[in-house]
Order: structure tokens, then C-alpha cells, then sequence
DNA sequence: GTCGTCTATCTATAGTCGCT
DNA sequence: AGCGACTATAGATAGACGAC
């Protein structure tokens, strides 16, 4: 038996600490099960979620893919302060607000205007990166999805593609839902 | 031992029958998750999730009426098809973003919001399953974050108002995350 | 103050059947 | 097709401690 017996409800953990952790934990819980029904159902889902510390977290499922584009192709926000890494992940959510959209109607009007209102927002994300000032959570989400992007996209390729076996093994091997250090991510 | 081995990874559910089956067990799951969190630490999230039969859930803690609101407050889109429903959703999560951004601040006023807003989702809550139509799942909500907010209240009341022992017990007694038949609650 | 790790617990849920 | 109920079990997580 436990040392201490644990929580009985599910009432608002008074102790400042103990909040945090448990919120720290239940968060990886839910980006986990955020991850897996998308994977498993192919549904997509946007979550946003805001601490009382004025930090917010926002994930995203399926497609990180701006992330990860930005991420490989180019611009590595590497010595960029993080307000960028933030302006990417809104940008992400809004993309992934719009495909949400634009994949189902198909209704070309309302495409469009999306298309506007996802500049306008985007415009607008400066003012929420200022306001927002430090949110770490953000590169751990980029960092998360982009991990189970990576995965995908290499057992695809393993599945489809023999010839590309050098991919480097220790994108699959990272520790399954915690993939949150970036040096443990790279492609060489 | 189970009749069955169980699933061993995440991959995509191939037989649709399951897939199905899945994503409204995990979506459950999902919701009490969120729920949960938000209640115990007082983090607010917002979630939206798509199946693949072009249907949204919506899932707000601790509101998502701002949603709701909006959507009523204006032009009501009276025969709306489910081009207007997407952009109901699409604006409300919108709105959200943005009351993140707006209410971050000040959380003082928090418990006795909640006390009116739960009333308010009282009122709104037959306007909005009008005119949400077919999105059946913001009903669901609807009544989930209800109930949460009555259990907790009645709690507090129970808590600090002896005379007022008189709550119908049901309330307490739903069954604890799947409170999603009207009929079960009510104030008398 | 945010995050890894460990263990003992508790819970969500896969598989299944059944209702509508 | 969407959902409720059941059971066994895989998986989440409350505590506690430590690292940074």
C-alpha cells in the first residue's frame, strides 16, 4: 500500500507544488492520448490548453508538418529566441484550424475566406507572441509531434521502401512518449 | 487471459467496425482527462476533434460557450447546414484563442463566474442544440461540463450552507463521467 | 519552478455482446 | 452507424525523490 493514501476526488489541488506536477503529468497523459486516437482513428484533433503560470500549450494531430518543414528544411530556430518557436506552433494550430475546415466542406467560397482570416490571425499571432512572452511548452509540443510525425514517416518508409534503411535508427527508438530533448532528435 | 491478444501498437485501425469503436471509447477517455485536469489544476483547455464522417466534437473547459454565445448573440444562422456549423466551431475556437489571451490575467473572478456561467448554460443550452442541429456532441458537452459545474458547486454549497441540504441528491449521484442524458439532470 | 524516474496503485479500455 | 455494459489487463499516475 501506498505511504500515502491518495486523492479522492477530483477537487482543485490546493497545494501549489503538488498542482503543478500533477498538471505536468496529466498533460503528457493527454498529449499521449491526443497522439494515439489520432493514430489509431486517423481523427484529427486541436488542443489548447492554459495553466494558471500564463503559459499556454497547443497540440496538434495530425500534421506538425509546417513545424517540421520549418524545422528541417531551413531556418532552424536554433539560436532564434523562442518567440519564434511560438509564432510557428500558432501558425501550426491556425494551419491545422483551416485544414480542419477546407478538407471538409469543399466549398471553395469558404476556403478562401479562411485563407484571409488565417493571415489576418496570423498578423495578429505577433501581438499574442509579445503578450505571451515565454512559452517553453511550445518546443516540447513541436518536439512531440514532430517525433511521432518521424516515426510515421519512417516506418512508412521502411514498410514501402527497402532501399532507404539508413535512415538513423534512433528516430524509432526514442523513448516512446517522451521525446522532449531535441538533441535527440536529427536525422544524422 | 483475454479470448483476443490485445492491439500491440498504435497503428491505424484498418477494420472500420473498431475504428469506430475506438474513438468513441478514447474520445470518452479524452474528455474525463480533460475534465479531470481542468478541474485539478484549474488549467483551461479547449479541444476539438474530427472523426473521419465529417463530424466535429467540441470540448471546453471550464467554457465553451464563448462559443456559444457568439454563435447565438448574432445573426443566428437559422437553417444552417454543416457549412455553417464547421464555422461555428472554427469561430469559436477563434474566440477562444483569444479569450486566452484576453482573460489571462485575472483569475480572482473565477468562482463566481462559474457560478453564473453555469446558469447561463442552462439557458443557452436548448438554443444551442437547436441550432447546432446534428452536432449532437455539443450537447454531450454541454451537459458533461454541467454536470461537473453543478457537482462541484453543490459540493461547495454542501461544504459551507447546511440549510441548503435540500439538493436533489442525483446530481451527486450520476453516474460519474457519462452524464450525457438530459432527463438525469436537473434542479428538482 | 519544470521535468525525469521509480513503485504501488488505480483507471481506461480492448475485446465482446447487445440495444436502437 | 452510434453507443451502453461487462471483464481482464495494459497503461496512466500519485506520491516521493532527485536533477537542473
Amino acid at each position: 500500500m501506498p505511504r500515502k493514501a491518495r486523492r479522492s476526488g477530483v477537487k482543485f489541488i490546493e497545494d501549489e507544488r503538488n498542482r503543478s506536477l500533477t498538471f505536468f503529468k496529466r498533460r503528457s497523459g493527454l498529449f499521449k492520448a491526443v497522439s494515439d486516437l489520432s493514430a489509431l482513428t486517423g481523427a484529427r484533433v486541436v488542443m489548447v490548453l492554459e495553466c494558471e503560470n500564463e503559459r499556454f500549450s497547443s497540440f496538434g494531430t495530425p500534421k506538425a508538418d509546417p513545424i517540421v518543414d520549418a524545422f528541417l528544411s531551413g531556418d532552424a530556430p536554433t539560436e532564434s529566441d523562442t518567440s519564434e518557436e511560438q509564432q510557428a506552433v500558432i501558425i501550426n494550430l491556425q494551419n491545422e484550424l483551416f485544414q480542419l475546415e477546407k478538407d471538409k466542406a469543399m466549398e471553395d467560397k469558404w476556403k478562401k475566406e479562411n485563407m484571409l482570416r488565417a493571415k489576418e490571425i496570423q498578423g495578429t499571432s505577433r501581438k499574442a507572441k509579445y503578450v505571451y512572452g515565454k512559452v517553453e511548452d511550445l518546443d516540447a509540443t513541436e518536439l512531440y509531434e514532430m517525433y511521432h510525425e518521424l516515426s510515421r514517416i519512417k516506418q512508412e518508409i521502411s514498410d514501402r521502401l527497402p532501399w532507404c534503411r539508413s535512415m538513423p535508427s534512433n528516430v524509432a527508438t526514442l523513448p516512446m512518449y517522451f521525446p522532449y530533448a531535441p538533441s535527440q532528435i536529427s536525422f544524422q
